[in-house]
RNA sequence: CGGGGUGUGGCCCAGUCCGGUCAAGGCGCCUGGUUUGGGACCAGGAGAUCGCAGGUUCGAAUCCUGCCACCCCGACCA
């Protein structure tokens, strides 16, 4: 493993590039766009999605599986959905390649294998899926009905960035279906507070909980509701979104139920989703110059057991220390790896896991063995502190809590520094351009406005937060009069 | 889709302008030995049709033509 990382404050983006691969998470492929999840990596994946998998369960929700392929009749069913989507699909015109008669060795497409309709590789699946609830949705008694689908898709973006935004990625996607209008955005609400409370609870992930305006919702919702994060350049991202989709695929699809009263109504919808952007997510909230720094809440290691020894001798009479305390760590539910590779030198050890995030380490040497005591290094903070052995398991327990509080704790405060107000252009342009982060701001609530500030500042409306008080006030742009602030900043 | 790069052992890359012991170096890997409290060292070893296809030439990683792929910066988006 090379050493060393680009520095944050010089090159934030060579820094994230360069971390995901030295933290061993993701590569790219061969396949423009599209990135190899390495077995790190994918365990934080696999946390994730353990813990929202249990989340959604908990509120109700099974899980199912719907084809990849979209043909395109269903795809464009619903118009405002087909239109957002157009541009970034990837899609399937032929089922068969053939042996290339000028090309010895070489295969083309078989033109006589050319499908009648083509099938679009999903974007999202609400098409597939809404014509598949037609099948299954008669009657109110059939109401709710809660699906989630684990998946991967698939969407042709112009620039990509590993986890931030490749061509294909994993997410997992909502799609629900309710006999009133109220139920559905009790529904739509209710799991964004899902991935609201992830990702502070398990992410250590601050969010602004809000509103999309008009021009940044979902294609075919009438409404999308956010979780918004900010990083550490001072630019947010988008987090997860859950939309409000009223009767449109409903009504694209002829999904219609009939009520108490033997009326056919047509039935109101929800969907939602998190991808693997929540790991770049995850690595821009909290990561310094050293490598990651893991959440203990998601750490697919949380403590790193290193011996500092002369001699098989040594290593032995520290193995046994090493190995008893580990198994008193993963009584505790402690996921702990004792190194004792003996190609390595502690020293790489100490940086290898420090690139990796790990959360504790603890290094046993001969001072040790003739102490009781061990090192144990906490990857927030980099703080060093001899301890003793004796109950050790509780100290690391406690120690992974404070940690994750600590991480919290740090991201807030980030966030704090990086949130302000502009109340006029002058401040506004000075906060975006200089010091970047959130910028609360009166917005006359006018796409025409919200497009202008995008072109001079490449600020965007992040969204309209829940716990925004209205007051009048004026546009900091147009200076009409405006019902509230919204959040802007620059986004990925 | 515009602009800029890159393509050479598993990885990072030198060499390309100026064609000829040029396929160099580092990391990693294998063998042996010494080491081990912040990315060890010594000795030996294995590993490459220089992105692909043509062409020029006595001779091409290097020059010419065409193609392909990926990355980065923007516009578009999760």
């Amino acid at each position: 493993m090379a050493k060393g990382l680009p520095k944050r404050s010089e090159d934030f983006s060579a820094w994230y590039n360069e971390l995901v691969g030295k933290a061993d998470l993701a590569e790219h492929s061969g396949v423009k766009g599209c990135m190899v999840v390495k077995p790190y990596g994918y365990a934080i994946w696999e946390n994730m999605k353990a813990v929202l998998d249990q989340k959604f369960k908990e509120t109700g929700h099974q899980n199912a599986y719907f084809p990849i392929f979209v043909p395109k009749s269903l795809f464009e069913a619903e118009e405002k959905n087909a239109e957002g989507f157009a541009k970034e699909c990837a899609i399937v015109t032929h089922y068969r390649l053939k042996n290339d008669p000028d090309k010895e060795g070489k295969l083309m497409v078989d033109p006589a294998a050319k499908l009648q309709e083509e099938l679009i590789v999903r974007p999202t699946s609400e098409a597939i899926i809404w014509s598949t609830y037609k099948k299954w949705i008669q009657s109110y008694r059939d109401l709710p009905l809660l699906i989630n689908q684990w998946a991967n898709v698939v969407r042709w973006e112009m620039r990509t960035r590993l986890f931030l935004r490749t061509t294909e990625f994993l997410w997992q996607e909502g799609h629900t279906a309710h006999a009133t209008k109220a139920e559905a955005l009790e529904e739509t609400e209710k799991m964004m507070y899902v991935y609201a409370d992830f990702a502070e609870d398990y992410m250590a992930m601050p969010v602004i909980k809000g509103l999309k305006s008009e021009s940044e919702r979902f294609a075919g919702a009438e409404d999308t509701y956010c979780i918004e994060a900010l990083m550490q350049d001072g630019k947010a991202l988008q987090a997860g979104t859950s939309h409000f989709l009223g009767q449109n695929f409903a009504k694209a699809f002829d999904v219609k139920f009939a009520d108490a009263d033997g009326k056919q109504e047509y039935v109101w919808a929800s969907s939602w989703g998190v991808s693997t952007r929540l790991i770049g997510g995850l690595i821009m909230t909290h990561s310094d110059d050293l490598g990651l720094v893991l959440p203990p809440k998601l750490a697919p290691i949380h403590v790193a057991i290193v011996p500092i020894y002369k001699g098989g001798e040594q290593l032995a009479q520290i193995s046994e220390v090493a190995n008893k305390l580990k198994a008193d760590m993963q009584a505790k539910g402690i996921i702990v790896k004792y190194d004792d590779d003996d190609k390595r030198k502690p020293g790489w050890k100490f940086a290898e896991y420090e690139m990796k995030g790990v959360p504790v380490r603890i290094a046993i040497g001969p001072r040790d063995l003739e102490n009781g005591t061990v090192e144990v290094a906490r990857r927030d903070t980099l703080e060093k502190e001899s301890l003793q052995q004796e109950d050790l398991a509780i100290k690391v327990e406690h120690l992974l809590e404070q940690i994750q509080i600590n991480l919290l704790d740090r991201a807030k405060t980030y966030r704090e520094e990086f949130t302000n107000v502009a109340t006029t252009w002058d401040e506004f342009t000075e906060l975006i351009d200089n010091k970047g982060g959130f910028v609360h701001a009166h917005w006359d609530g006018t796409e025409e406005t919200e497009q202008k500030i995008k072109e001079e500042t490449k600020a965007t409306i992040r969204c309209i937060p829940f716990d925004q008080k209205e007051e009048a006030g004026s546009c900091i742009y147009s200076g009409n009069p405006s019902k509230g602030m919204v959040l802007f900043a620059k986004a990925y």
